[in-house]
DNA sequence: GAATAATGCGCAATCGTTTACATATTTTAA
DNA sequence: TTAAAATATGTAAACGATTGCGCATTATTC
């Protein structure tokens, strides 16, 4: 067992030729004959050949590894982003290294240099919730290296970005609970400092608007989107003179606890109070009422997000795309006032 | 704006000094005076030096990048196991690229080839279903790549590796159902072709054996891990003209399936049967009744995986090592024959 | 004050590929 | 038949760092 490891030299001197012929042959350059790759390929096989991908990326300027930045890499929607991207271009022989920013702005910048440092061939970013610089993201733009911005995206730097529609997902879920009965609906918003939120909040108040229904300043509430916030919120609201009869949460997290508050407390859902979460997480269809939620389209994303790369990266285009994905309203339990009692799931 | 890279050269040039020196400032290394030191720096920093770690990668023979292949990077527990190895790794300088196998051995096999090819400095592998060859895995310790195997292990190759104490997470599991008082345990288990399961199925087994409850064959259940196999099993099993009066399952979601199929016809959990599931994904605490399940220290996991990785790195040691982590009993209310009924969650 | 050690830095090879350019051979065209 | 074109391969210089070795210069020791 050698320790020995096979160079495209070696093969080149088992076989009497040069390492350049070696490399055009594994590579497929048209300018060798198809005795030579033949032979090639087959002592390559025999010496048990491995690629070194750094030594050809250094000379290429390049690399086959894509960095991705997220602020949580086990949050089931950046993970499945993240599932979608490695399926996607893996199959263009791409892999993709991930990093954590923890939703910290220096966090998201070392990682970044790092990943430039490491030479890949694009970045793939969704931006923390601290993110409001944004040189370390203008500097990947100056080095000509692809990067699209995902979900968490801005207007500060103008490249290529794949998100889905907010505005039309909280339009959409409004406008359902308003067709399904309910007159007054409450907002539950996550930090409006990020994009999403801020779009979403648009939607609820277009929805509202086009409805003629008024927008009711006590009814809408930032909070950090988690179960107990959730919770704290809807005693809140159910506090008012003139509780709302509805909820749509920018947040399945927060949307859980308002369920499980108004259930603990004996108010019905969805029959005296109505709940559309966003996220579509997977624990919204286990629950007992099951939830209806806004889904993201968390793999589709991540699939488009890595084509995006790979037209601009094969392509050579430098012309940015921004797609909007339309996300789609997972109607469940939560939000059937006028309901044909628990249908069998 | 220039679109010139800098490299050490240019540092070495506008500092009048050569490459090395310069290399040696930057890398800290001791025969370079404090005063060429700072010199370097500055002068890097002036030109926007940025490192390429791929040429130096190449030059040292191995990468500040890891390879991690797991069958699914969207599923929460490997997502978990590989944040906590991002996070615990970057403190020391390195970064992780994720292959995901699909559970197929030609994928894995592929993934493993790739990271190879990219110089990793190391590989960490939950192996997939299919995995039964292991030349794969072999090869990267023939090349002194360390290789640790994580949750899905294998003795077949003999190297380090970090899994939970499945066996004892099941004994667990099932004495504390004994001690609840229910008397006739079913077991539903994954596939037993998986190391993991078979190790659930011994504690399962020994448990029973330890109290002096007899092993009934037909409360022993192989099927996919997911909720509709979950109810079609308990369904069969109530059907039995001895049904169980508890149930422990192997995976969350096929316990799922089971406490949605009881409560949907007419059972009580956990007054008529209960329930423990494995792997306590975030949703058992959401359901209702809440779900007790072993929690898998899925985090924890990651961080110990990397340790090992980093000592057997840096420690430039060969011993393996092959850690068992203790799973935590999450004891919530499906488990509770003599509930004090429901306590707030 | 001579011998030895320590310090600071330069030279040049090296890691394993790719690729512009040159060369040799064969094919095609006129 | 011969110049031009096409094909197949070789030569050697990159890519951007690291590092063993060697040579000054300065510090230490006796």
């Amino acid at each position: 067992m050698k320790k020995q490891k096979t160079t495209i030299h070696e093969i080149a001197k088992a076989l009497n030729t040069t390492a350049s012929t070696v490399s055009r042959a594994l590579n497929n350059n048209p300018r060798i004959s198809e005795e030579t790759r033949k032979k090639v390929f087959d002592m390559a096989e025999k010496l048990g050949y491995e690629p070194n991908t750094m030594a050809a990326s250094l000379r290429r300027g390049h690399s086959k590894i894509i960095g991705i930045v997220v602020p949580y890499a086990d949050r089931i929607f950046f993970s499945s982003v993240i599932r979608g991207i490695e399926e996607e271009v893996k199959k263009s022989g791409y892999n993709v290294i991930i990093c954590q920013s923890y939703e910290k702005i220096e966090n998201e910048i070392d990682d970044v240099n790092a990943l430039m440092s490491a030479q890949v061939a694009g970045i793939m970013i969704s931006i923390s919730k601290e993110t409001t610089r944004y040189d370390h993201l203008k500097k990947v733009m100056n080095k000509n290296k692809p990067l699209i911005l995902f979900d968490r995206t801005t207007e500060a730097v103008n490249t290529s970005s794949v998100a889905i529609d907010d505005y039309q997902g909280a339009y959409t879920a409004v406008t359902h609970l308003i067709e399904n009965g309910y007159k007054k609906i409450a907002f539950l918003s996550g930090n409006k400092k990020v994009s999403v939120f801020r779009e979403r909040f648009r939607g609820y108040s277009a929805a509202l608007n086009d409805q003629n229904f008024p927008l009711i300043e006590e009814y809408i509430i930032e909070a950090p989107s988690e179960v107990e916030h959730g919770k704290l919120i809807i005693e809140q609201l159910m506090k008012l003179p003139n509780p709302p009869d509805a909820l749509f949460s920018s947040s399945d997290f927060s949307a859980l606890g308002v369920i499980k508050w108004l259930t603990q407390n004996n108010y019905k859902v969805p029959e005296d109070v109505g709940v559309v979460g966003f996220g579509n997480d997977p624990f919204t269809q286990y629950l007992d009422p099951t939830m209806t939620s806004v889904d993201q389209k968390s793999k589709e994303m991540g699939k488009t997000v890595a084509q995006v790369f790979l037209e601009q990266i094969e392509g050579r285009t430098s012309i940015h795309r921004k797609v909007l994905l339309s996300p789609q309203l997972m109607v469940r339990e939560s939000s059937f006032k006028l309901s044909v009692k628990k249908m069998v799931s």
